[in-house]
Formats: structure tokens, sequence, C-alpha cells
DNA sequence: CTGAAAGCGCTTACAG
DNA sequence: CTGAAAGCGCTTACAG
């Protein structure tokens, strides 16, 4: 080790640079010079061999280039370079198996502990990792050792957007659904239901159409309903980019938004603050959920249980909804 | 090694494992068997500390979550999981400082190769860096050893934008430019007066104003504009966020995309297609980026000499642009 | 073709 | 408080 010329033995610079144990202030002078001088940077490869921590946490992601989880990435990036983590991304694509293949590189690797945000992997997959090694996941509930479930309250958010729209007078609402078989999916769809329920309005399966949870699925949902001639004046779509779907197939029946018909969204994309209109939306904390995500498992890592939640839901309110105009 | 249990020594082990020299088919059979067996996964980490490999790739990217380098990533995280090696990814957020303690980041954690995406590191500091390791940097024009530069010709499509307002018959066309002293708004900013000259139409700096890039500041140009009562028909923003925010600030004032005013934008985000209108832009490839530049930092690692080159600039017409509607 | 040995750069018990 | 030693899991010359 080059920073033994400073007259001391690697084990002392060893400890001071971990602060493993109390060196006289002498030496750690001396090795403070020295590391200054010789410009070393310790090698974390070695470290990660040698002591068994790399200081870098794994996350699976399911795309790298998806406009929700990239926010939630920049919060765990910032949230871990605080603590001298590093966060090792790889991308899932919504796949259970590219998802396991993922744990598996990631545990080669030697990550101190994983973070999987969403995804299709079981439970018992899931528990099977935390076996292993400390693990956060997020996008569902469940408990078990060495686990930490963080999941966002999908059902109420998806009922203060349905309230929002019956406030205004709506009262033929259509709903565009995400992916089948999808945990969000089916949370938000419970809670369009019990909305409406609350409200006194029957639920008619003719109102809804699945969207998949992207833009064109959006689109073909909301030309599917047109198309059939349904009967609306507002549409609660799933999530943002469906809503956006939704708006442009609107937009080429020359229906106009919020005029004709008042579109709300979930979640809050960067982008739907200037989608055209700005989009009313419900608001989920990408942010906060990378940082809670991270805090949750640097708290693991350091012995302690992490006891942290999700935001409560926030309806954000911007130019896509207004009151049904009376029908000619 | 675990996988000794087939009988031979590890250093034979290691040999059948990276290929590094040939085995008597007896021996290597045993170790298939033994590794498959005890699901042996080598450690990359020793393997790193040993061979001086790690087979990493560290890319610094300007933003984690980028709508423009997302795609690109996808791109770098497809290529690099054919060959085997595995990307790892950190932000500079666009700021010299930044940028150079990732390098310094990747570089402690021994990555084999470096691509830098972007970014406002000066040449000699990539220079620098391209000593100690394969790097090949996007977004510039550059000849170094050891380095290899991938830049899109920004300028081309730039003046392909311009040529196709004026071929439709737009004679005032506005312009949104990126970030002063960015090298690619610079280009781009070439493009559009050196069409405009071709065409024999006087630039004017009246209509013309920074946006820096992202949707406030496109929006924030085109309020300037119309605030400042130019007239135009048509505007050309420098790339499609800007275009996207001048979208809005131009729906506030009740002019209509494309009947009172036609816009173009740049890079062909994948929102872009789903904008309201869709979006006529010129589209840079982001995916193929990441693929070449992945293929490139590959070969160096191999001890080739990268030659690849970026596709040519392409015009998307889609439905943000039509000739310009008589005046009353 | 294949061992035995040394070493990659650190850390962690183990003794002072 | 601080060395000397052993070891993390692999690879690479070096000899056969």
């Amino acid at each position: 080790m080059v920073a033994e010329a400073a007259g001391v033995s690697p084990s002392t610079v060893s400890r001071i640079l971990n602060g493993t144990a109390v060196v006289a202030d002498e030496k750690r002078q001396a090795v403070d010079a020295a590391i200054a001088r010789l410009g070393f940077v310790p090698n974390p490869v070695a470290r990660g061999l040698a002591g068994g921590r790399t200081l870098s946490i794994g996350v699976v992601t399911q795309a790298i280039d998806s406009p929700f989880y990239g926010v939630a990435l920049r919060g765990i990036e910032d949230e871990l370079d605080k603590a001298g983590y590093s966060p090792l991304f790889v991308s899932g694509h919504w796949n259970a198996v590219e998802e396991a293949r993922c744990i598996e590189m990631l545990r080669a690797r030697r990550v101190d502990g994983i973070v999987v945000l969403g995804g299709r992997l079981s439970d018992a997959a899931l528990r099977a990792c935390a076996k292993a090694l400390p693990t956060v996941v997020t996008g569902r509930m469940m408990k078990a050792p060495n686990l930490f479930a963080l999941n966002f309250d999908n059902f109420s958010g998806a009922r203060l957007a349905t309230e929002h729209l019956l406030a205004l007078g709506h009262r033929r609402i259509a709903f565009i659904a995400g992916d089948p078989g999808h945990p969000d999916a089916m949370e938000r769809e419970r809670g369009y239901r019990e909305a409406l329920e609350s409200a006194g309005i029957a639920y008619s399966s003719a109102l809804v159409a699945p969207g998949l949870f992207h833009e064109d699925g959006g689109l073909a949902a909301a030309e599917q309903l047109l198309e059939a001639r349904q009967r609306f004046t507002a549409l609660f779509a799933a999530n943002d980019q469906m809503a956006v779907g939704a708006c442009l197939a609107l937009h080429r029946r020359a229906l106009r938004v919020p005029d004709d018909v008042s579109v709300v969204g979930f979640d809050d994309l960067l982008v739907s603050r200037h989608a055209l209109p700005p989009l009313t939306t419900v608001h989920q904390p990408a942010y906060e959920l990378g940082q809670i995500a991270s805090q949750a498992i640097l708290q693991m890592l350091r012995g302690e249980k992490p006891t942290s939640t999700m935001p409560a839901p926030r309806l954000v309110v911007r130019e896509s909804t207004q009151r049904p105009s009376p029908r000619p």
C-alpha cells in the first residue's frame, strides 16, 4: 500500500481510512499528509474483496429510460451518494426472468444491498433474495425478514382523481385502466369504482378500456371508447402516459380538452406540466420514493429497522379538467 | 476455489473459464460438471482485482432521468450486455467539476473503459482521462490517443429543419436557441442561419431567443418573442423540450399549431410522437448513439480502432407544420 | 497441457 | 494504540 510511505503499517492506514479504531494523532496526520501528497484513492474493488463490503447498492429498475422511474433513480443516486454508496443500475424490463438474472448479476458483483423498483418478481423470489442480502422493494406490500416493502397508496390516489371529477359535476366518467394483473393497475381501478359507488353512480364496464400503461395503449383505449359511441364528459387514465395518448385520440376527433371532455392522469410525470393542456393528475412522489428506498436500505445495512412510508397521494389540478359543459 | 472439487487445480478452472489456454477435454468436462453442480458463479470483484479487468464500463451521463440520454443508456446497456460487460452509470449534471468526480470514482472502481455522454469537461480533461483508460466521448469532435469522439451532425440537422419550413413557404421563422456556449446549440443555430441565408432571407436577431434546452426556457422564449410583437409564421426550437414549452406559450395566447404557427423541434424524443399536435422534428438516433459508443469502447478494449460514425440527421414530418395561412 | 506460487489492494482478527 | 500475518477469490507468469 502506497500510503505506508508515511512510516506506519498498512493496518494503521486502513484503520484511519475506515475509522475502525482510534489512532494516535501524530500518525493520523502523517498518513493524511501522505494521502494528500500521493493523491491516493482507495480501491473499492480490493476493499470489497477484503472487507466484504463494496459500498454499492444494486438497484433493479424496469427500464433505464422510464419517465417515471428515472426520477426515482435520481433520488436514489442523491441519497446514496451522501452516504458514500454508489448505485448499480440494471434493467429488468418488466420480466421476471430478466429481473432474476439482474439480481444474480448484482449478487455476483457483491453489492451490499438490493432495491427493486416495481417489477414482476414473485414474493417468493424476493424473499429468497432477502435471505442473502438486505433488500427493499417498491410497488407492493409484503413482509419478510430482511426485507422492506414500500408502497404508494394507489387506491386513495385514484379515488382522489375520480372524486375531483365527480365534484366538478361529471357523471359519465370513462376509465382507461393499466396493465391487467399489475397491482398498481388493480388498485387504481378499485379507487375509481369505489369513488363512483360512493357517489351513487353505477359502474359500467362499457366505460372502461385497458391502456397498458403506455401512450399508444391510451390512444387505442380512447379510440375504442369513442368508436363504441360511449357518452362521457370526463376520462380518468390510470397513468399520465395513457392520458397523453387519450388526449391525442380526442384531438383527432376534434374533441377539446377540457371543453368537451375533462382528463385526469396519474403519476404527475415531469412532462405533464407541459402537456397541452397542462394535465390534472395525482402526484406520485417518484423522487421521494427513491430517497426513502435508499434510506431504508442504508438503515438496514446499519442494522436498524426502516419505518418510513410514502407520502399520501395528492391531486394536482391543472388545466385539463373543468365542469362539464351542457350538451347541446 | 470451490470448483476444484472437480479434482483439478484452480489455475485450470480459471483457464477454462476464461478460455486463456487449451485444456484437455476430460478435465474441461469434469470442471463444467462441477460448476453446474455447485451453481458456481465467478466473483467479478476478485476477477477485477487479480486480472485487472472488471468487465465493467463507466458511463458518465448528465442526468439519469434525461429523456434524450435515457434512450442512449438503453442502447449502451443492450450492447454491453451482449459482450458480457456491465455499465456503471453516474451523473455529471452538466457540471465539469461533478463530471471530473464521476470519472475519478469510475477509475477507483476500476472500470475497463469510460464513455462520457455530452457534458462540459474540457478537451484537456478528456485527453487526460484517455491516458489512463480507453474513452469514448459523444457530442464533440476531437482527436487524441486512446480516445474516440462521436458526433452528430447538428448543423445539417438544423438546416434540414429550417429548409422544411422554408419549403412550406414560411419566411419569418423564429428560432429558440439552446444553452449558449453549448456546442450543439451553436451548431444548430448555425444551421438555422445558413439555411436562411441560402434562401436569401436576412437573419434577424429579433427573431431568436434563448431557451436553455428545457421546457420552461422554451416557454419563456416564445413568450418573449410574442411579447415583443414579433411576427412569425413558424418557429424552430433547437430541441423538442423547448418546442413543447413554446407550444404551451402559443396555446396560452390562443395561437394554434400548426394553423397559426408551424413548429419544428430537434431530437425526436419518445414523447414528441404524442405531443399535441405530434411534433415535426429532426430525428437524433439516441439508441444508436449508445450502441455505437459501446461498440467503440469494446473495440478499443480489443485493441481495434473504432471507425463508426453517427447516422445522418433525418427530418420526421408530423403534424405541427404546414403551409403558412394567409394572414387577414 | 497443467500445477505451485505469487500477487492484485485492501481488511480483519490476533497478538502485543 | 499498532504491527505482523493471513486471507478475500481469482489470475498470471513461471516452471515443468
